[in-house]
DNA sequence: GGAGAAATCTATAGAACTATAGAAAAAATG
DNA sequence: CATTTTTTCTATAGTTCTATAGATTTCTCC
């Protein structure tokens, strides 16, 4: 039975979720088994339910760490006070390196959550949209300050940031060369600017 | 044994392509199991592998399927007369409404195809890049034409634009009842103009 | 309508995987 | 160092799944 909250357990779970996300991010969740995680570990196959009840709660909690802390970095960027181009590039910049950084959960999270059931998946999805309504929240004031246009659709535009980064994110998983910061500057000036030549006149 | 090519056989396993597309977007590819698929096209398990000599087959038609026509109209809209801008619309708009239509197999391109053995992932990899170079091109000849800015990256324009694409396209193919036009419209917007208001002057 | 071909079915061998139970080893405690 | 607690291991029951083989039904064409 596990131990309070201290020592070698917590650890040893924390190293189970990390061995899972790592697992789930090459070979999906049903590509998976559960000896491939436990190897992953060096531990073997039975051991691991020492640490999770069933395979399903493990990719419960692969997804949620590969959310969490995401979504309050989140909320302390539109929290601050910065200028919307500041806080643009801040969540681009936040979500783009979060890919390179360690983070095989966050693609395992976009990929694979779907797997699980109905409540932990709208456990996470409120956490997902959160996440989104904070952007949104972002390019709302963006409008208000005159910084962004007042036609711009800021649900839309939300949208499409994360779609950018998780595009890229994808790209920068499979091939750890790629310079991040030329695809942030690349994305910040897109959002922004668009690609278009016609000085946009009205 | 296989018939020629006329009727009923060619018909068959195509609907049986269809009918794994269908599965494999629903639950992914280890998700499915053949008795799924079969199920779905109205035959038993034992009688998929008159049309398919394993799952995985299934899966490289599929994404093969998925990929075809889809890459042949970037062809004809690369090649097109055009300006960039009608270009940009077309390629969204084919993009996303392929979604739309029919497209599972599509989705299925996107998520799955990493499970395919490599030769025929590369294969797959080749039509897929092609399209994307294709779009990269229509970038490119926006430049010589002035409408696109000089400091643009293409390359990087076309992965944002294929980014922005497949993110709403997850989204068409959950919910049916999104206005699929203002999304591209907006597209367009973003990838033409940006979000900001500062007059972008050098 | 009967013969041969095409399409589908039933049944199953063989492999893989999840989850559990109980033994064994390692660590902590006094 | 003996005892208790925590962690890991071995072994396996019970499922499920892919792929194949051979029987059976449906179609085609003369």
């Amino acid at each position: 039975m596990p131990a309070g909250e201290t020592g070698k357990y917590e650890q040893q779970r924390h190293a189970a979720i990390r061995a899972a996300a790592s697992v789930f991010a090459e070979k999906g969740f049903h590509g998976s088994s559960t000896r491939d995680i436990a190897e992953r570990m060096g531990i073997k196959q039975g051991s691991l339910y020492y640490y999770f009840k069933s395979k399903e709660e493990a990719l419960s909690e692969v997804c949620l760490y590969g959310m969490q802390d995401y979504a309050g970095r989140m909320v302390s960027i539109a929290a601050s006070e910065q200028p919307f181009r500041a806080k643009l590039t801040a969540t681009i910049t936040s979500h783009i390196t979060k890919y390179r950084e360690k983070n095989e959960a966050l693609k395992v999270y976009n990929a694979e959550r779907l797997y699980l059931d109905e409540s932990k998946r709208t456990r996470l999805h409120e956490l997902g949209s959160g996440y989104r309504q904070q952007l949104e929240g972002i390019f709302v004031e963006g409008q208000k300050s005159g910084e962004v246009r007042a036609d711009v659709d800021c649900r839309f535009a939300s949208h499409a940031v994360i779609g950018i980064c998780n595009s890229w994110g994808e790209q920068i998983v499979r091939d750890p060369d790629m310079d991040i910061y030329e695809i942030i500057d690349n994305s910040v000036g897109l959002i922004l600017n668009g690609f278009s030549n016609n000085k946009h006149t009205n």
